[in-house]
RNA sequence: GGAGAGGUGACCGAGUGGUUGAAGGUACCGGUCUUGAAAACCGGCAAGGUGUAAAAGCCUUCGAGGGUUCGAAUCCCUCCCUCUCCGCCA
């Protein structure tokens, strides 16, 4: 969430803000809410200093019958006033949490068709086989016994190909040890405060993307981005310790209810795939320098495996509510002859940092909400995808890329 | 899953109904001392809200939520979590 002090300063920029990403807030209506909250705050504030006066005039020996009757009066309109005012903190708080974060200014304004594209990387190639029938004919991968045991959209990897995976990360994840992350396994299921505080599932509607285990406030990460935020929640951080950098690998699953009419063919859109994500906790002035640098590293993985890319910077329509920016790297497709999302990289701000509370201890002894950024390092359907569809070679086989034969024991084809 | 113990400030740790927002210690900040540093000593130091030019002041907060009471960190209930032992198990 926003801090309401600087909703009530800025009132027009946030508006503005929320309406550029297409969210429907009220803000003069938010700020109504809080100017009645805080009256209410102020009528049982004095009512309870009421109550304690009293109380402290009885404090001594044996109390007078007057004093205990004034006490038990105030104790009733104490506790009106208070059901007012918890009432009034509800609707207000529910409010506040449906204010998306305020964009960046370098941010493109519009929906996804207005988002800019500020490099290029690598060969754009045509004429490739798809990645689906391409490992279908490997026996490689298997979503038919998927569906058979969990639904649509669930997978096998065989052979190869899962091993191919599992050299992408172990590619990844040494790359991201050398830059300083540190390498973490993280929860794959998080309560329903780690999962808001993240600003992913909103909070009012049941068309979240997240699987809910039913009966216990459980649901599983859709990206360990999630897992990763909470780490530090309610803590305060020392300056000194800033900027953090976290490497999480999991699982992500995801429902993609709202999927239909998108690019869904084979490994692209699936209901559980891994993935390796960067995250990172930053002092407010480091974020935008960490965010390029984010940017760069993705940059460095994917010239490294060879697969030609472009970054975009995308607009605001697109963001969603707890980025300020994001680059996304979408990989050149030379089977549709068109770019197609691969990551994807944010700086969220202070937005998720003050849902659930993640401050830093300023060396002046002051206190200030960090900031938090996440960025995708490899997300394996797709990376699996990219090399398919870059590597392939005319009798079927896959040619290794030269940085992931290492990781596979030297095999240069598969 | 069963039994017991416990959850207090950035951290450790006192505190069982009324000057306890909370002793003491550590860390941190400022100062004295020192060529410099350390040590020692002196002083400061919870967070949130409200308020103010800035202060002061006021309210809240001792895992969370209810309850008892004129008054709750302290008593009662529910839940969550941690630790120890037992059971189970990769």
């Amino acid at each position: 969430m926003l801090d309401i002090r600087y909703i009530r300063e800025n009132p027009e920029k946030v508006q503005q803000a929320a309406k550029d990403k297409g969210y429907n807030v009220s803000i003069s209506e938010l700020l109504k809410l809080d100017d009645e909250r805080r009256d209410l705050q102020s009528q049982v504030d004095d009512l309870r200093k009421k109550r304690n006066d009293n109380a402290a005039k009885m404090k001594g020996g044996k109390p007078e019958q007057s004093l205990i009757d004034e006490g038990k009066q105030i104790k009733i309109e104490l506790a009106e006033r208070e059901e007012y005012l918890t009432n009034a903190e509800k609707e207000f708080t529910d409010l506040l949490w449906q204010v998306p974060n305020i964009t960046f200014e370098d941010v493109p304004v519009g929906g996804e068709e207005d988002s800019v594209e500020i490099k290029q990387w690598g060969e754009q190639k045509t004429g490739a086989i798809d990645h689906l029938d391409f490992a279908i004919k490997r026996d490689w991968v298997d979503f038919e016994r998927g569906a058979k045991v969990a639904g649509a959209k669930f997978y096998y990897l065989k052979g190869d190909l899962a091993l191919l995976e599992n050299a992408i990360t172990q590619f990844a994840l040494t790359k991201l040890q050398e830059k300083g992350f540190t390498f973490m396994t993280v929860p794959h299921l998080v309560n329903q405060r780690t999962l808001t505080g993240t600003g992913f599932a909103p909070r009012t509607s049941e068309q979240s993307d997240e699987y809910a285990i039913e009966g216990e406030d459980l649901s599983l990460i859709g990206t360990a981005e999630i897992s990763l935020t909470g780490y530090h929640a309610d803590e305060i951080i020392d300056e000194d310790r800033l900027p953090l950098m976290y490497a999480g690998l999991s699982p992500s699953y995801r429902k993609e209810a709202g999927a239909s009419g998108k690019h869904t063919r084979g490994l692209f859109r699936v209901h559980q795939f891994s993935k390796l994500e960067m995250y990172a906790f930053t002092l407010p002035e480091q974020s935008q320098e960490v965010h390029e640098k984010l940017l760069a590293i993705e940059e460095e993985i994917w010239q490294a495996i060879g697969i030609p890319y472009h970054v975009i910077n995308i607009a605001s329509g697109d963001l969603g509510a707890p980025a300020a920016k994001k680059f996304d790297i979408e990989y050149w497709s030379p089977v549709d002859g068109t770019y197609r999302e691969l990551t994807s990289c944010s700086n969220c701000t202070d937005f998720q940092a003050r849902n659930l509370n993640i401050r830093v201890r300023r060396k002046d002894g002051s206190l200030e909400t960090v900031h938090t950024l996440n960025g995708t390092a490899v997300s394996l359907a797709r990376s699996l995808i990219t090399v398919i569809e870059n590597f392939q070679n005319e009798d079927g086989t896959l040619t290794v890329p030269e940085v992931l034969r290492p990781y596979l024991g030297g095999r240069e084809v598969l």
